[in-house]
DNA sequence: GAACACCCTAAAGTAACTACAGGGTCAAGC
DNA sequence: GCTTGACCCTGTAGTTACTTTAGGGTGTTC
């Protein structure tokens, strides 16, 4: 099958399996002789599943490297996968305890203004300014390894009016 | 005061402050004529402090961007920064409801494999290879702009051994 | 005058893609 | 035979918010 039908199986981009092939964490495919297109088979297309469904489950290559090797050792004990699956489940964790307190300190600071005043009112750049008791200073900056809270799609844009 | 110092006060590496001056969140300071240095006063403090406030609350610079320039516009209605909490807000709880199901994944694979046996006979691996009817599928990949769980400092080294 | 803490710039690296530029391939329809 | 459109290719750059590295000047102290 043809890079497309295997993305469309797989669930993801056509860009993404390139990426992947260049990465190494999917094996180069064997080429069309005529035309160069990437000829895949199943094999390829089960491995493709592991590895977005590793991702799904947000494990970095790093991670998945690591299960894919270890899926290559059948006689190898499965501790480290074990121990691989409890820590990253523990940054998924404490990135929780961290998104909470956030949410926490969010919800407080929306309350300092409810209604549409003029900005020099607002309690809310109020509190920014010159933050009260409410427990500030960076509530648990030591990042867990499940990131923000900020898709790549999120606008950027500064100055210049939306289109 | 010198950028060492005004980085000490609030709380961030020195390079991060150049990088703000570089990006413009930071206005650019005076040098000192003699040796080049940049030179700070109390304002430069406070934009900076109000900043990395911002950040601790996992804002992009987007939107420190936008109540930064609402900050210099008191007069007009505050109404877009209460938009602005409300928005953030949301893209924390949404990246939580992503973490939460995620971390339920990941209770129901560990639960697979308890003992340390053999790695072909792993319940992790054989659930990662051919998932049950665990509603697998990519839980919520609509990233909500509150990232992942990884942080920077994750490794990610394959094949050779941790030094 | 050497050591050491501090400052400077410019460029590259980070994670996991995504997007873009520029171009070839192939089947269908006119 | 030619165009249209869907598909494929490579290579490079852009994304976010920094961090790191390389290479070098400045200022104070011993």
């Amino acid at each position: 099958m043809q890079i497309g039908e295997l993305a469309k199986q797989a669930g993801c981009p056509v860009e993404t399996v390139r990426y992947y092939e260049r990465e190494g964490l999917l094996h180069a495919a064997v080429r069309n002789e005529s035309n160069n297109y990437r000829q895949y088979n199943l094999s390829h297309l089960d491995r493709l599943t592991f590895i977005r469904r590793c991702r799904s489950l947000d494990m970095t290559h790093g991670e998945i490297w690591a299960l894919l090797d270890a899926r290559q050792q059948p006689d190898a004990s499965c501790e480290s996968i074990n121990e691989l699956i409890d820590t990253h489940l523990l940054h998924v964790q404490a990135r929780m305890t961290e998104l909470r307190a956030l949410e926490g300190q969010l919800i407080d600071l929306r309350s300092q203004c409810h209604a549409a005043r003029a900005t020099r009112d607002c309690g809310i750049l109020r509190e920014l300014d010159h933050p009260g008791d409410t427990a500030w200073r960076s509530p648990a900056l030591t990042h867990s390894h499940v990131s923000g809270s900020h898709s790549s799609s999120d606008a950027h844009n500064h100055g210049e009016k939306q289109k």
